[in-house]
Parts: structure tokens; sequence; C-alpha cells
DNA sequence: ACAATAACTAAGCGATTGCTTAGATTTAAC
DNA sequence: GTTAAATCTAAGCAATCGCTTAGTTATTGT
């Protein structure tokens, strides 16, 4: 009947997440997207649609890659003490040798505006909603806990793990590691 | 000899600083700072040399009216309290009506990628530094701590006030002060 | 072998980016 | 009043943006 494809599409999706990762959504161009995923602008709208369905993508592949962090967290029965694996699990899921590249969707939060892209702020929101409410599951687990202050305590758990992304572009990852030891010091 | 200009300076530049301290740098286009400054783009390049000029101008304005809480903090003699005053400081500081716009150079350090604008990256560093100095400066001031732990601490707070900028666009008020609460609560 | 169809290449679309330039206008010194 | 210089307006520059389209190539069923 036709002509087959010459790419395999998950595979081309891969380097595109890694090509947001490193350098966001809008200043990642498709013509930088044409060159890492090895593909032409015809394939890559033929296959996505547009630049916002490669980066919904993304996206999926991504939280996808990142389960198998996210799992531990859900299954684990130590309290605080699997949020804080799962915070240094991160650091390393987000090194790439010597650099930390922070979260893909963090790092996107901060670059796009509510306004301009409705969609991808959603996915986006509802991808921290859910790390909040995996935190807010483990804190219920450690009995002597104030279920009064839980809700704040994953915010503050939160506004850690965002400062993180950002911080790792700036510290190393020495001192990563203690910013998350006195993040969990006294809590 | 020659024409008077008809703007000053000085009042275009505070419009620039809050359109980038809304918008971020990429993001924000000629076109848009002719209309906010309310003078045309030779007029911009006339005074200014460049967008990236206009951008330095901005951040040396956000320095100064953000030295009227900075002072505050470098005058202060009471350690760790004088501290989280300045993250309440910074709160209100940022807000604009009930919206919190989170730092202007943190949200660009977010979005700026070292490699395509150096100068202005240089720019940002230096400011945190500062702020960071000033940490540590005011955790001396605490007899009882250790002082081999001062420099995490202050990369601790580095990272919750980084996280700040962000949370500034996710969480309300009251939960954005619940943070600093936790944050400061055994430190 | 041949027609049908999907996937490829590459050129180019209009819109927008940061920035410049030509030409009209205003001001000040003489 | 004339002239020189600075400032204004507005048009337009090349480069890049996301995206499309025309035309060629490869693969399939008959």
């Amino acid at each position: 009947m036709a002509r087959k494809k010459q790419y395999n599409e998950a595979e081309v999706i891969e380097k595109a997440m890694r090509l947001f990762w490193r350098n966001g959504y809008e200043s990642t161009s498709v013509r930088m997207l044409e060159k890492e995923m090895g593909i032409n602008q015809f394939s890559i709208y033929a296959s996505f649609k547009n630049k916002e369905g490669v980066f919904l993508e993304s996206i999926k592949l991504y939280n996808a890659k990142i389960k198998a962090i996210t799992n531990i967290l859900e299954n684990s029965t130590n309290g605080v003490e699997g949020i804080k694996d799962y915070f240094l699990d991160f650091l390393d899921f987000s090194r790439e040798g010597a650099i930390f590249k922070g979260c893909l969707v963090t790092n996107t939060v901060n670059e796009i505006k509510e306004d301009t892209n409705p969609v991808i702020m959603a996915a986006l929101k509802r991808f921290s909603l859910n790390i909040r409410k995996l935190f807010v599951r483990n804190l219920k687990q450690d009995d002597q806990r104030d279920v009064k202050e839980i809700e704040a305590q994953a915010d503050y758990l939160m506004n850690a793990l965002l400062g993180l992304s950002i911080s790792s572009k700036v510290f190393n990852e020495e001192e990563l590691k203690g910013i998350i030891k006195i993040t969990f010091l006294h809590l």
C-alpha cells in the first residue's frame, strides 16, 4: 500500500524530550527539534500535529520515566523519610553527567505564561498537584504528626522541590544534598 | 542647538522594569516595550543602545527599589529572625494587588540560557550572591549557631527563596506565609 | 508491471523578532 | 530669520518563528 516510516516515534520523542529538558519549551525551535529528532519538519507535524503536540508527548514520556521514582514514593510506608528519598532520587534522575537539569515540568512552568498556553499549563499543574498529593499521603503515615499542619508541610515541601529545580543550575551536588538534608532536618 | 527629549529616561525605565517583571526577558518584545514605555523604538535604542541595555537598566532600578528591603536586612542584628523578616518583606514587595510576581531576577535566571546571554546572566548571579552573603552575615549573628553549618544553611535559605519565586505563581498569600513559617521553624 | 498510497525532501508561506535608516520636526545659538 | 543639531515618526531591514504545500521517492496489493 504505502511507504514505511523511517523512524520510530518513541525514539524521536525521547530525543525531543531531552532537548526540551535542556532548553525549555519556547527557546526550543522546530528547526532544533528537526535536527535533534533526526527527521524532517513534515514528519514532525505528521506524527505529532504541532510543536505543542511534541511537547505534550515529551511530558508523557517524562512522566513514564519519572514513574520509576514516584512509584518508590507511592509504595513507601516510612512517611517523611520516603519523601526525602524521593528528593534524593529526583536529584539523581535529573542529572546528566555532572550537570543537573532540574525538572522538565518545573522548568517549563517557569517560562510558560498561563494565558498564552493554557493547554500545556494545565498538563504541568496536573503533574505538580499529583506529586503534592503523594507528599500529603506520606506525611499522614507519621502517627505523631499534627494532621492540621500536613497541608502546610506539603506546601513547604513543594516549595523546596521547586527551589531545587532552580538551585540545580547554581549549586553543585554536595550543596544540593546539603539543602535536602536541612529541608528535612526537623520536619 | 537641538531639540529636547520628550520623555524622562527614569520614568520609562520604571515602566519597562514592570513589564519585564511580569513577562520575563525573552517574551517581552521591543514592540511591547515601545507601547509600555510610550516612546518610539528609535528613542529606546538612542537612550539604551538595545533591548539588553533596557533590561540592565531595569535590573539597576529593581536593585534600587529592593534596596529598601535589603537595607533592613543589612542593618538587622537579630540573626535568623532578620532573614525571616526579609522573606516576608519580599513577599510584600513582589505583590501587585493580589498577584505575586516573584523576583524579577529569579524569574529571569530561570528563562535565560547561560551561553546565549552571559552579560545578563552575570548581572543576575551577582545579585543572587549578594543576597546569600547577607544571609551568611545574619546567621553569624546567632551565638549558639554552629559555624560550620552556616554555609549550608545559607544555601538552604537561598533554595527556599528561589522556590518562593515559583511558588508565588501557584500558591496564595496564606499558603506562602505558611511556607515561610515552616522554612524558619527549626532553623 | 502497475497503480495506489503513505512518507519523504525542500522550498516557501505570513508573522514576528531585534534593530536601522531616511526624512520630517522641533529646539537653540547666532 | 537662518542654520545646525538633536529627536521625533514611520517604514523597512535580515533573520527566525511555527507551519504548510508542491513534488519526488519508496513500499504495498493486485
